[in-house]
DNA sequence: TTATAATATAAGCAAATAATTATATGTCAA
DNA sequence: TTGACATATAATTATTTGCTTATATTATAA
């Protein structure tokens, strides 16, 4: 049972690549929740915010996630027109549920809720 | 619907990175379709005999791979057994078969297939 | 305006990576 | 034994990667 279109190996393999680094596989499974904002990120990893943000943009240059502005954050979410997206899907799939980071972030007062423009 | 055992993330994202090399992930895909051995994988690519044994030692330090000598060729396989299987083999469906450059092999006559030991 | 918060980019650097060539090991057959 | 073949390991090198700090950009709020 084949479920999704074939990919080449020429292109899953950066993708792969991509999802082999710690950080960025688990920043996807956090997408893969819902969307996220860079702050986000940053409260959840150990790391500087310049660090988080070049992860971004691999993940972004790659089309693996999406970018979109609203006020003063930029939000991501998982790319899932990509071509390469079920390649990635299927992959996030057999990880565990990231959840409880933003759960936790909940806890904190620190998660991010855009819920609409306060005016415009 | 879940249909394997969840991996970590601190396990998937080396097998990732892993797979993640052009060369390497085509040899899993190879070997999807059955063992192979070390020459065969030096007909196929265009690289040098020990580039291409440094690529299956990465892959059998992982675990990926399971490495069988018999007489003076060592055979690869996948390596199902191991708790990352899954995770490979849900990346290698994704994938065209390779079938194509192993009826190629055949065609040369450089395809190695091992019958039985001729003694003992 | 000006200050501040959120994010992006640039520059620099240490560590990891993937290739090469040279050499070693292991198996078999004459 | 010796030679040939198959494979592995070592040493070297150029490139890539992922982080850091410093700085630039963008949006909002005072």
């Amino acid at each position: 049972m084949k479920t999704t279109a074939d990919i080449s190996i020429e292109k899953a393999a950066p993708i792969l690549k991509l999802l082999g680094d710690k950080t960025r596989l688990t920043m996807v499974a956090l997408l893969h929740e819902g969307e996220c904002c860079v702050c986000e990120f940053t409260e959840i990893f150990n790391m500087s915010q310049p660090s988080i943000s070049q992860h971004l943009r691999k993940l972004r240059d790659a089309g693996v996630v999406h970018e979109e502005r609203r006020g003063q954050w930029v939000f991501y979410s998982l790319n899932t027109s990509n071509e390469l997206y079920p390649l990635v899907e299927q992959v996030v799939k057999q990880l565990p549920s990231q959840k409880s980071k933003l759960d936790d972030l909940e806890k904190n007062g620190s998660r991010v809720v855009w819920c609409e423009p306060k005016r415009k």
